[in-house]
DNA sequence: GAGAACTATTTGCACAAGCAGATATGCCGC
DNA sequence: GCGGCATATCTGCTTGTGCAAATAGTTCTC
């Protein structure tokens, strides 16, 4: 039991860590986004989603999977964004029951404006996140990763 | 800049990466002990934290750190672990302003009863994780941290 | 081609989170 | 010991989220 017992605990303290550096970057995001774009983590993220897909559209549905979000509150998401002229919707031709969502000039644009902002800060929480013991071979990690393909959330 | 562009890319990719799999842990974590033990992620977050405390005791503040939320958030968190006699609230002797949060023994009963789930849960969604392309790195360097210290995110 | 079964999106509702402000306590300099 | 400032916790309010049910459209079967 033992051998198992620290299997658990070893796969619970990377369970902890990871939640702990996801916090820690996420928290830094929003701060920073809501500031300076008045967009959150998750607004930016589907902007940007939808800015690495052809044609800048999606279906409501691939969108909810790039965003780790249920349905129901991407249709309010994308309903604020709509609302502040960043995307549009329009029907599927195909299949009328699917509806697109577009980045419109003015998204794409605010997503220019806030890229740097982003990068920035993830740059710099994550080299804070070096200097502390715990999460400074989490961070190593990550960035020896392998670049991943297009969408990590998205399949 | 073409060297800045990737450097920021490859932490970015990385970034959506830590972001899905803490999403798929999270949410495979939320579902099985809601459903089991009425207890979300954070509630059995703060349970654990406290076990791993000598005497079972903490402070709202440390409390609020381990768990990575506000202070009105632990406020509410706390009164409803209470409510539910998981956890005891006293005043600290010596600052009066401070107030100590202890798990009971109803409370260390249950966390006993959720943890074999919990790891359970975490351990097939890893599993599930090394599945996918895009993920799978991540998780074989999860896998490979030294086993961190006590609290990673508590400082 | 009518009905059943399935999928995509939206809406009603309840809840947990953060921010800002309130209150209580500690600590410091004088 | 008294004002001034910092710290610890709690409360009011607003917002974003998930679940379940409603609605609309597709596909399959006969």
């Amino acid at each position: 039991m033992g051998i198992q017992d620290d299997a658990a605990e070893i796969r619970a303290s990377g369970w902890r860590t990871l939640a702990a550096l996801h916090g820690l970057i996420d928290s830094a995001l929003e701060k920073a986004l809501q500031a300076e774009h008045r967009l959150s983590v998750v607004e930016y993220t589907v902007l940007e989603a939808l800015s690495r897909q052809d044609g800048w559209h999606m279906r409501m549905q691939q969108l909810a999977r790039a965003a780790a979000l249920s349905s129901s509150a991407t249709t309010r998401l994308v309903s604020r964004l709509e609302e502040r002229g960043l995307l549009g919707r329009y029907l599927c031709a195909d299949d009328r029951r699917g509806i697109y969502t577009e980045l419109t000039t003015q998204g794409r644009e605010l997503l220019r404006a806030a890229r740097p902002l982003h990068d920035a800060t993830l740059e710099a929480t994550l080299t804070g996140a070096a200097d502390v013991p715990e999460l400074a071979p989490l961070v190593r990690a990550l960035h020896d990763l392998e670049p991943a393909p297009a969408s990590p959330a998205g399949s």
